[in-house]
DNA sequence: GTAGGGTTAG
């Protein structure tokens, strides 16, 4: 018989059975218990198998390891892993089943030790795994980083005679991925007799994770057979090498209407950060609505992805109007730390407090993502004082580890404050060693408040930590040449020659209309439209002089940031971006530009002049934060 | 049952 979906939901033999187990005249074949313990799957179902356990306790019955079994799977299908926990502790005689069961179930909800110590019992007592057993505990070693068990693992499969199973096989290969062990990986893949979709796409992910981006092509290009993990594989693999323009051909490949594979909720997660690394707002509004017809952007995990793509894409606005179409039972902690960093990001520490505080009024508790963004929204806002509560309390109230980041963070805040002794002092208390992140923080603060001894200690230590980054030495030569000290100039030319550090070059870009236009630092000759934006970077000057712009010898001869020096400062990327963009666009339009390093002091200035004269919003991501320039000033009070 | 995932300081 057909069952009428229309007319009524189908309804599952737990349903049916309801009404019978609510009476308690009824008594069952024992043996009936695990059939119907089977069918009270889901979290829906859980309360008639609560009832139906309780049931049996009345009754007196005991469990056999068959029924424990049934009844661990029960729980776990709703995730009430304790309840499942506790049945198998107070089984008599198990059995494989049973350790099968639990060791899903614990794996599955990464009770990682806890699986462990399941399979461990399984191989004291004698058992021996089978093809369901190990791919679920190879899952709990690769969470937990344990090679060397996995290793062990492998070799007991082998003498159970798994070990080319393609299950096992697949999950070993995973395994060794995930543990940085590429290459037990790919000897495994070589020796497996039979492959499947499967053990092609753990490989695939093994080569993204290690930047091997071209072998993963490779592999994706030769295997027999792709499906919607493969391709998504690639995308995410691509975004997270940096490779986002790759990432999206991939995508709008698979999004063509004779695709095979079609983007499914997981591939739109994965493709959106590449829009917010690229500042592609156009880009992300279209896969966006390709998401809401085609059904996909339900997905609370969708929805923070694009809350991430709005933010880093510049527009705050429609990222907060993201974070409110989550339901709120639906906000997880991922979804409050995206906003709250998108509110930091963009200087408005209010707002990311405000943010924190309805977090813990929803009952979801913080974790250290959480502080990082918190952190850095009350140090870009000024709230000195919060932010240090704030960071107390992290031990004190929510017992969250303070690591290495959020000292970074406590410096940056105490230094932008010009409390840079302070800052000293608490990197000398740091209970690990004092990283590139905290020193960075107090080599900018040192320049932000003229502090050359501070600034020379941070960048004695960076020059050992980070001998690589130019940032570092360019930073501390403007600082020595606004002094006058061109003798320490000389010598830090010399130093940053001898450790052959390559200059970082400038570039900035600009999207209109959808499509990205790309500038370097002094680009003369790249553009069609060149001409018009050096007439308009020309008259410059003279509009910012008759707006009151006075200008400051000593810095616009030595603070040219990290862009090379031969560049003249008009010719900076971001004042190319920003003139193209007003050529470009008709007026009033909102210019967003994106700039590869940190944004050079003049160009600062000089924007802020840009948004009076030609009365335009403008927003700047640079390598750290937003800057928002409007009628004349900027949303992060001069002070980043 | 195995493979793909959103948030992280300067």
């Amino acid at each position: 018989m057909k069952w009428d979906h229309k007319a009524s939901p189908r309804p599952t033999m737990g349903t049916l059975l309801e009404p019978l187990f609510n009476s308690s005249q009824l008594l069952v074949q024992p043996s009936c218990y695990a059939a119907v313990f089977q069918s009270f799957t889901g979290k829906s179902l859980l309360k008639q198998g609560k009832q139906l356990h309780a049931h049996m306790l009345l009754r007196g019955l005991r469990p056999t390891a068959f029924l424990a079994a049934k009844m661990v799977a029960m729980y776990a299908s709703s995730g009430e892993i304790s309840s499942a926990s506790h049945i198998f502790y107070s089984a008599r005689d198990p059995s494989s089943l049973l350790f099968n069961s639990i060791i899903r179930a614990f794996s599955l909800y990464k009770y990682s030790e806890e699986t462990m110590h399941a399979y461990l019992r399984m191989h004291s007592l004698g058992f021996h795994g089978d093809n369901f057993t190990y791919p679920f505990v190879l899952k709990a070693i690769a969470d937990l980083y344990f090679v060397h068990f996995g290793k062990c693992i492998h070799g007991l499969s082998m003498k159970d005679g798994l070990d080319f199973d393609i299950y096992v096989a697949t999950s070993l290969i995973d395994m060794y991925v995930k543990c940085g062990e590429l290459g037990d990986a790919c000897r495994l893949f070589d020796e497996m007799p039979v492959r499947d979709v499967s053990s092609w796409n753990a490989l695939i992910s093994g080569y993204m994770r290690d930047g091997a981006v071209d072998l993963a092509r490779e592999l994706f290009n030769r295997m027999p057979l792709k499906n919607i993990v493969s391709w998504t594989s690639m995308i995410s693999g691509y975004t997270q090498n940096g490779l986002a323009a790759e990432a999206l051909q991939l995508f709008d490949e698979m999004s063509k209407e004779d695709s095979e594979v079609k983007p499914n909720w997981v591939t739109i997660m994965s493709i959106l950060p590449a829009c917010g690394y690229l500042s592609a707002l156009e880009k992300g509004r279209k896969i966006h609505s390709f998401a809401q017809e085609k059904g996909l952007d339900s997905h609370p995990s969708v929805q923070t992805a694009l809350i991430g793509m709005y933010a880093k894409c510049g527009s705050l606005a429609d990222a907060q109007w993201c974070f409110n179409g989550i339901k709120p039972n639906s906000r997880n902690l991922v979804a409050w730390n995206t906003m709250i960093t998108a509110y930091a990001s963009h200087g408005l520490g209010v707002e990311a407090v405000r943010t924190f505080e309805h977090m813990i009024q929803a009952g979801i508790h913080p974790d250290g993502v959480t502080f990082t963004g918190l952190l850095a929204g009350c140090s870009h806002s000024g709230l000195v004082d919060t932010g240090l509560r704030y960071f107390e309390s992290m031990s004190s109230v929510y017992s969250v580890e303070r690591k290495h980041e959020h000292y970074a963070c406590i410096v940056d805040l105490l230094g932008r404050a010009g409390r840079l002794v302070e800052a000293y002092e608490h990197i000398c208390r740091m209970p690990m060693q004092a990283g590139a992140s905290v020193w960075g923080s107090l080599l900018a603060a040192g320049r932000c408040h003229r502090n050359l001894e501070i600034a020379e200690l941070a960048a004695k230590k960076l020059f050992v930590l980070e001998p690589e980054n130019s940032g570092n030495y360019v930073l501390l030569s403007n600082m020595h040449a606004e002094a006058g000290m061109w003798e320490k100039v000389k010598n830090l030319r010399a130093l940053q020659k001898s450790q052959s550090v390559k200059k970082n070059p400038g570039s900035s870009w600009i999207e209109i209309n959808g499509k990205a236009h790309l500038f370097h630092g002094g680009d003369t000759a790249s553009h069609d439209q060149t001409k018009e934006i050096y007439l308009l970077l020309e008259e410059l000057p003279g509009k910012m002089k008759a707006a009151g712009y006075i200008p400051d010898t000593t810095f616009a001869l030595h603070d040219v940031s990290e862009e090379e020096k031969e560049i003249s400062l008009t010719t900076h990327s971001e004042k190319l971006a920003i003139a193209f963009g007003l050529v470009n666009t008709s007026p009033g339009t909102v210019l967003r530009v994106t700039k590869n390093l940190r944004i050079c002091g003049d160009c600062h200035t000089a924007i802020k002049f840009i948004s009076k004269i030609y009365e335009r919003e403008i927003i700047v991501r640079d390598v750290n934060r937003f800057h928002h320039f409007k009628e004349g000033s900027c949303s992060c009070g001069d002070y980043w």
